[in-house]
RNA sequence: GUGAUCGUAGCUCAAUUGGUUAGAGCGUCGGACUGUGGCUCCGAAGGCUGUGGGUUCAAGUCCCAUCGGUCACCCCA
């Protein structure tokens, strides 16, 4: 019997975790330019940490938490989302002493509970960032137009955004209470779900699929419509701000996100190209969050993304074009005599800065060309007695298939210069 | 958690109404005269047909269970 996965979980083999790498070094890089800098939090954190942030009746926290107790008896949780924990950083590190805001990305795994499927995964990865300390729509705009550039810088043509605003604390009560009353004068026409959800979580009344539900939700009242002064203003601060950038979105009033810590802006990021778990990038702000930790009131915003779905839509686009940087050089071993000599060129390759690679499967010397060609190896290197009594090794370019001798003791220079030649010309 | 569907070599797929030693392509490994790749040709390895039961003289093919994938719901990245 072999060992399998676990459900819902996979292993990134070499040939996908070089895209993901990819993917990683452009985020890295883009990041960078925003004023961007990496934290890496626990992969588990106390229970507390999600129940207290997420929202104790979210779908998250109700069902899809690795929860579990160590030997200490102490509760934790298996990371489901980054936010949380890197707040929890913020407030723990004393962060509101560094200069505001700060600015933080992360990467890793993520763990939920849910029914697998293509897109969804039990373990899955999200890179993710977060502004802390700043409520100015221009730092929401900020967040936006990170994700959606860099999505463009990997190849997304095929975008959606959604954007949503879901208030303060100070109108969202309000309009909880009137969203509320119209539902129950709607009771009879809405679904089991729905009516449960009047009382339980109201907002998500948006959210059924039911046709007859949403054509009664439709002519509900809409948290946007009903704005306080200073969210409506902060909220066409923000559009104008993606205006200005020529950046298209939609707002999608019933665009809720399934934590319960938001405020103010929420936004999605949709590709077209997936089934249904489509959503590539979302997030929002969370002007509460910091508090709720017991940190100094301050506002915060940000998102994830996540890297298999982001994956899979860079490769339905058709243009996953990531540089292999394969090995370069290849040591060809004519002659089992000249084995050691081999090795040591190969090592002294290396200490130059050159790949280098030599057979170790014992293979004829056809055999070994035939492989490492595979490999896409471009220059190899010829090494036989022959050779060992010229002091001249000979030295083959693949793709034309030229062939020069070059002395032993010019050989690492030779090549050295060879590869240089060809990074200069993949930089331009 | 609900419903549907699928499960044969590393990968993509075959296998007449249940009927003898389950096949092919790609890939892997080796070879085609002695020290030179890509193309071509030849050959080899590799499957207890996801797993466990059952029906039958006989099961990859039928039934049940279980595990896993996929699709939709739920939810979200």
């Amino acid at each position: 019997m072999q060992f399998r996965v676990p459900k819902g979980t996979t292993d990134i083999v070499p040939d996908v975790a070089v895209k993901w790498q990819y993917l990683e070094r452009i985020a890295v890089e883009l990041f960078k330019k925003y004023g961007y800098k990496p934290i890496i939090t626990p992969i588990f954190e106390h229970t507390e940490v999600f129940t207290r942030s997420i929202g104790s009746s979210t779908d998250i926290v109700q069902k899809e938490m690795y929860t579990f107790e160590d030997k200490g008896n102490r509760s934790l949780t298996l990371r489901p989302e980054g936010t949380a924990p890197v707040i929890r950083a913020y407030v723990e590190q004393n962060m509101n002493q560094l200069p505001q805001p700060v600015k933080l990305y992360y990467t890793g795994p993520m763990f939920r509970y849910e029914r697998p499927q293509a897109g969804r995964y039990r373990q899955f990865w999200q890179i993710g960032v977060e502004a802390i300390g700043s409520d100015d729509p221009a730092v929401d705009a900020e967040s936006i137009l990170l994700l959606i550039n860099y999505f463009k810088a990997v190849g997304l043509k095929e975008l959606a955004l959604y954007i949503n605003s879901m208030g303060c604390e100070n109108d969202r009560p309000q309009y909880i209470e009137m969203l509320k009353d119209y539902a129950e004068a709607k009771r009879e026409s809405l679904c089991n779900d729905c009516v449960k959800r009047i009382d339980l979580n109201p907002l998500r009344l948006f959210d059924c699929k039911n046709e007859t539900c949403q054509t009664v939700m439709a002519d509900a009242p809409k948290l946007i419509d009903h704005l306080c002064e200073s969210c409506r203003g902060h909220f066409d601060e923000v559009k104008h701000y993606l205006e200005m950038q020529c950046v298209n979105y939609v707002i999608k009033p019933e665009l809720v996100r399934g934590l319960d810590y938001y405020t103010k802006t929420t936004f999605e990021v949709v590709s077209p190209l997936l089934g249904a778990q489509n959503a590539i990038g979302g997030g929002g702000r969370y002007n509460k969050l910091v508090e709720e930790f017991g940190g100094p009131s301050t506002p915060g915003i940000g998102f994830a993304l996540g890297t298999e779905r982001l994956a899979l839509a860079v490769e339905k686009e058709g243009v996953f074009d990531v540089d292999e940087n394969s090995t370069e050089v290849f040591i060809a071993v004519a002659d089992p005599a000249a084995k050691h000599a081999a090795v040591n060129i190969l090592y002294e390759l290396r200490a130059k800065d050159v790949s280098a690679d030599i057979d170790y499967m014992g293979r004829s010397l056809k055999a070994q060309l035939k492989a490492a060609n595979r490999r896409g190896i471009r220059y190899f290197v010829f090494l036989g007695s022959r050779e060992l009594e010229s002091g001249a090794v000979v030295v083959k370019d693949m793709e034309n298939g030229a062939q020069e001798e070059v002395k032993l003791n010019e050989l690492v220079e030779y090549l050295t210069g060879l590869v240089a030649d060809i990074s200069e010309r993949v930089a331009d």
